[in-house]
DNA sequence: CCAGTTTGGTGCAGAAGCGAACAGACCTTC
DNA sequence: GAAGGTCTGTTCGCTTCTGCACCAAACTGG
């Protein structure tokens, strides 16, 4: 997540385009404000709109019936809702939420579609992004299935910090839970862990990471492949 | 999984290609006799061959270290292992291991890719059953998580029955641990309970499905949604 | 036919998470 | 300032799965 050398910095993917054609998306696109709770896309249902997160975050999660929501994929300001359009399917396989609430710029399916066909770059860039969505989701299906909930809160801190502005999270302890599929009492147990051994530091509805390096010792090594995993599809400045 | 009209059923992704461009694809094509435990691609690794199995079973498994693999997807008659070319990306996200022996037909990636470019149905099927495979792969990870063994044990074994000639499973019970990602004693907890309702039948080395409705009720619904998925993307003949 | 290996069944202590419930802390509202 | 709602921390018993171990049955090669 090192910034990215051109001057302003909105989205990691549009700042990866060729100058001529990030203007021509530019053009098209819409700023939003997002609000904590907006669904942006059921599951499984035609996306309105594309978008691409700012300092907003968006959460992936796959729903079964009779359970809570489950998150399998994060999208902040270093990806984009509406990688699947690389495909041509214009739906996204998992419930797209506003897990933070923030700004990102947004733009019509269809006219993204026409801009797709233009720009080959985007095109590549959407195929990239796509396979490293698919890898996270990976990822994070062996990680909820060996590894404990304090490596696994850890990596979950870890990869909403570096999308996050900030250090300090603000989330509340209440959603942790459903977001990382498991009860809030085993969430509870693993952040008291993590507060003990001086990480972070937990008050109401905030979370503040304290030593991100110790954070990074926390977790499990599914967080460091994720990392690398975005390095080496989508290397800064390889799509220009 | 109706059986195609077309004479000829080798694999369902090649019989729904229009004739002309199946004869193309298979002019190319060696058939190939997969052994048990094959692997024929590591995780990251680039793709030699891309594989249409017609009797043969891969399983897509994600690794970890200092664990077993944990197997995420599936591939059998309905589908191919290199989907991901559909990205312009030659390497696959997980490890493909032959779990069942049997027949198939191969293709060098090179000569892959380049039918890919003069065949729109072909691009078109890739990028329709990579969805497919994602949607199977994010089911897989929310079921290993909410449901218990003996449901996940049936939806797996109605999985594999799809896709395998025959009802009897060449499956030995020591295999499955590592494929469904629990311990031995937890399948085996899970394949007793089937048993005694009279769902299936296991032998030495040998897993006999008896009542099929049986174990579609005892599965979660996961294994209705992996089928629906793969139909509401790929419907027969769709793609003539 | 027998010894050795593979394969399958089982038992037990312990860890981890579930479901439900309760108590205290904090905020908002009136 | 009191009341009520929300958020957080914690508890209890229970279920499921693990890690380890042991044993029985069945196959294999000499």
């Amino acid at each position: 997540m090192a910034p990215p050398s051109r001057a302003l910095v909105l989205n990691r993917l549009i700042d990866e385009l060729p100058r001529e054609e990030c203007h021509r998306l530019l053009e098209q696109c819409t700023p939003v404000t997002y609000r904590g709770g907006d669904v942006l896309c059921e599951s499984g249902q035609p996306l309105e709109h594309v978008h691409f997160p700012m300092t907003a975050l968006i959460s992936l999660a796959k729903t079964v019936p009779g359970k809570p929501p489950i998150e399998m994929g994060m999208i902040g300001r270093e990806g984009m809702l509406g990688a699947t359009l690389a495909l041509g399917i214009d739906s996204n396989p998992l419930q797209a939420v506003v897990h933070g609430a923030g700004t990102g710029l947004r733009i019509s399916t269809t006219r993204f579609q026409a801009q797709l066909r233009t720009s080959p770059a985007l095109q590549r860039m959407l195929e990239l992004y796509l396979y490293v969505l698919v890898e996270q989701l990976a990822q994070t299906a062996v990680c909820s299935s060996f590894h404990g909930m304090p490596a696994r809160l850890a990596k979950w801190l870890l990869m909403t910090v570096d999308r996050a502005p900030g250090e300090q999270l603000e989330v509340a302890q209440a959603a942790l839970p459903e977001i990382l599929g498991v009860r809030r009492a085993a969430v509870n147990v693993a952040a008291s862990e993590l507060q003990q051994r001086g990480l972070i530091d937990c008050t109401r509805r905030r979370i503040r990471v304290i030593s991100r390096a110790g954070l990074e010792n926390a977790a499990c090594e599914c967080y460091a492949a994720g990392v690398n995993a975005y390095r080496r599809r989508l290397p800064p400045r390889a799509c220009a």
